[in-house]
RNA sequence: GCCGACGUAGCUCAGCUGGUAGAGCAGCGGUUUCGUAAACCGCAGGUCACGGGUUCGAAUCCCGUCGUCGGCUCCA
């Protein structure tokens, strides 16, 4: 799992969970500044590759940091790269810059531009670089009492053989590999967004820094289309309307991260169940149901203690009745035990005795263990589909065999990584473990594949990006389980499946799951934002580990191959995805309230004209309400329409007395009066085929 | 987890440098009989997230806890 912000965080069947910072870290004890160090750097080459609008930000980034120099001299800066939409700089700075800061570090900014100085490129030795970062001149005005301590750390960590460089616009230079843009008023349209904290380098150990965020443009029009477009997204943001549509809730006393689906998101569910139980079917997948807890033995059998119990919530230990008395004598001893550890004066002399009460401690502490169960609430299904997959003997003519749950599961995600429904604590996800040959993998690869793109053709889903992620082999035996061979032979298997079906994707080394390659499937809604809503992963370790095993035709037996696969993701995900990209529109056969009858005037017989028809609709499973309130028309419209009621039935004395209904469809507006038949079928008809 | 901002009625928000908590919508009770985005009147609704402190007096100031949000290498 790659650290990803929030949003585009992925979702894993179940798999391993490098922490954030996985690279290497060091303290570095020369200066005061705790360091750390990075496996790996881009390369120069890597680096020069930048559109023009990314030099634009890059160099916007060294005027912020000018105009920061400008107010506060003293400032301290780290890096100040360009981004997705935009660039930042990290600046270490007594003064904690906050947004009423902005008018005056743009005002300064404006007039660097106004300026239009030039960028220029200077190359100097590592000698010469040095020099200037004591003398406080690297990311600076001028020379300073203070050392561009960042700086010299930057400097330090450049490898001997590249060459150094130093970018001037006006009084500013900058360690600064380049590129830029020609002039500072090439940067034609910019605005500061943001501030945030960052650590050095993203390390923990390392100093908190200001992150000042930043976007810009070549011109305003752009920068004007951009925050239109981040405005539509506030507007269609899943937390606001799953609140105003009344789809779901979070509740202090429940928990942080566990969110509660009201009626009208869990039809949303229901139906997006539905849709995934037909789908499932017809692809030849059998349905299984399994608990939502298990043994600490599982866990320990299929490998994810050791790489994902951070991930998981704490395990209940429970002690058996029978057991009670004993374990309650252990845990008083050791209580005896650790008060005498704590409160002891062990002199030298005692060192032996005091050994031994710690040698002592453990053995209780054992014991303890052995007394009790641990069971964890699970945060995979795999482990208990394996399970299913050796209940019963299998032949290969059982094979493939495809068990599918819409599996609840429950994961530790870290607090500060919630996030509305996109990152939760607990999930269920639309997950299925295909067991196969080897010979059979092409084929139901390619199926999987194609269930994936059926999907993305129902939800209007035009932009998607399949990652595929493999395995460095540094990493056998650590990262990655140590099976060399079958690594090459699955990640062949996969890289010839995707080329051959002609599927958008791109391949990221390093960042499988640890039992098999993996892809990661990103998606973006309607207004361009990304989304990692799937996953799909080959595994071919954890078959081995549980002994699932087949019979083969030579009468050998073999273990099968394994495919993870949840091309809806979870529903807490999924959802919040299609609330954004339907802004709460929801399709007719998705939408929690389909109709809603509005009578003109509350007359008994035009009621009872109303209610037959919601009774009929509902007879044929239709979700039809009926709006009976002492509203004027209008009143119940506006109600309809900001609940985004798909279709509104409008009955008044003149339709009644044509046996029809007038429709009026959400966005859409009065589309007229039709025959009550014609209508009610319509409507069955569009419900079924799911039409958009 | 860490840094920062925020937390007032179901929702959206007002409440100045400490002095009796307010509006609109939603809800409830009436009246209204209205043809495609808000009829009218009335009523009710808050331990100002929670806990502590300062003060004669705290929604307001301080500390802590909980929660939400922004961010936590896309590297000079």
């Amino acid at each position: 799992m790659q650290p990803a912000p929030a949003s585009s965080a992925s979702i894993n069947n179940c798999q391993t969970r490098p922490t954030r910072q996985s690279s290497l870290s060091f303290r570095a004890e020369s200066r005061n500044l705790l360091l750390t160090v990075n496996e790996e750097r881009k390369s120069l080459e890597q680096r020069a590759q930048m559109t023009d609008v990314e030099r634009l930000r890059h160099s916007a980034a060294h005027v912020l940091a000018t105009a920061i120099l400008k107010i506060w001299p003293e400032a301290q800066f780290a890096a100040g790269p360009p981004v997705e939409n935009g660039f930042y700089y990290d600046v270490d700075l007594s003064h904690r810059i906050s947004p009423e800061d902005f008018d005056k570090i743009e005002a300064e900014m404006k007039k660097e531009i106004k300026a239009n100085h030039s960028f220029e490129r200077m190359e100097v030795s590592r000698d010469e670089a040095l020099a200037m970062a004591n003398r406080g001149e690297l990311g600076a005005l001028s020379a300073r009492s203070e050392p561009s301590k960042y700086k010299l750390d930057i400097i330090e960590n450049i490898p001997a053989d590249e060459k150094i460089s130093l970018y001037r616009n006006g009084e500013f230079v900058d360690l600064c590999a380049g590129p830029h843009a020609k002039r500072t008023g090439d940067i034609g349209a910019f605005r500061l967004t943001n501030v945030a904290s960052a650590y050095y380098k993203g390390d923990e150990k390392n100093p908190q820094l200001q992150r000042i965020y930043g976007t810009a443009f070549k011109t305003k029009k752009e920068l004007d289309d951009y925050f239109a477009m981040l405005e539509e997204a506030k507007k269609r943001d899943h937390r606001k309307l799953g609140r105003e549509l009344e789809l779901f809730v979070f509740d202090d006393d429940v928990g942080p991260g566990l969110p509660m689906f009201l009626p009208r998101g869990a039809v949303v569910a229901e139906e997006l169940e539905k849709l995934a139980k037909e789908t499932e079917f017809a692809a030849g997948y059998q349905r299984v149901r399994t608990p939502h807890i298990a043994r600490e033995s599982l866990y320990k059998k299929s490998g994810h203690l050791p790489y994902y119990a951070e991930s998981m919530f704490p395990p209940m230990s429970i002690v058996e009745e029978g057991k009670r008395r004993e374990h309650m004598e252990l845990v008083i001893d050791r209580a005896k035990l650790q008060h005498e550890l704590e409160t002891g004066q062990w002199s030298d002399s005692q060192a032996g005795d005091q050994f031994d009460a710690w040698e002592e401690r453990e053995k209780i502490d054992s014991k303890i263990d052995q007394l009790s169960d641990r069971y964890y609430l699970k945060a995979m299904n795999c482990p208990h589909h394996h399970k299913l997959f050796a209940a019963l003997p299998r032949s290969y003519r059982d094979l493939p065999l495809r068990l599918a749950e819409y599996g609840t599961d429950y994961r530790y995600e870290k607090s500060g990584e919630l996030f509305g429904l996109m990152r939760v604590r607990s999930l269920q996800m639309n997950d299925a473990h295909i067991y196969m040959t080897p010979e059979q993998f092409e084929a139901e690869f390619n199926a999987v594949n194609e269930m994936y793109l059926n999907y993305f053709k129902l939800f209007g889903i035009d932009k998607y990006l399949m990652r595929f992620s493999t395995h460095d082999p540094a990493g056998l035996g650590q990262k990655f389980v140590d099976e060399p061979e079958l690594w090459k032979q699955t990640e062949e298997m996969t890289r010839r499946v995707l080329k051959d079906s002609g599927i958008n994707y791109v391949e990221v080394a390093n960042e499988a799951a640890f039992y098999g390659p993996k892809i990661d499937v990103q998606v973006w809604s309607v207004i361009g934002r990304e989304f990692t809503i799937a996953t799909n992963q080959v595994d071919f370790a954890q078959p081995r580990r549980l002994n699932l095993v087949y019979k083969d035709r030579d009468n050998k037996e073999k273990t099968p191959l394994c495919i993870h696969r949840a091309p809806l993701g979870t529903h807490e995900r999924f959802i919040g995805f299609l609330i954004e990209h339907y802004a709460g529109n929801f399709p007719l056969w998705l939408a929690p309230e389909q109709v809603r009858i509005l009578s003109i005037g509350d007359e008994p017989e035009l009621l009872r004209y109303a209610r037959a028809i919601h009774t009929e609709l509902r007879a044929n499973q239709v979700r039809a309400e009926i709006d009976e309130s002492t509203d004027k028309i209008n009143g119940k419209i506006q109600r309809a329409e900001q609940m985004k009621v798909h279709t509104m039935l409008v009955i008044g004395k003149r339709d009644m007395d044509a046996n029809a209904v007038s429709i009026r469809v959400h966005g859409k507006g009065n589309l007229g009066a039709k025959p009550r038949g014609e209508v009610i079928a319509d409507l069955l008809s569009a419900i079924k085929e799911r039409r958009a």
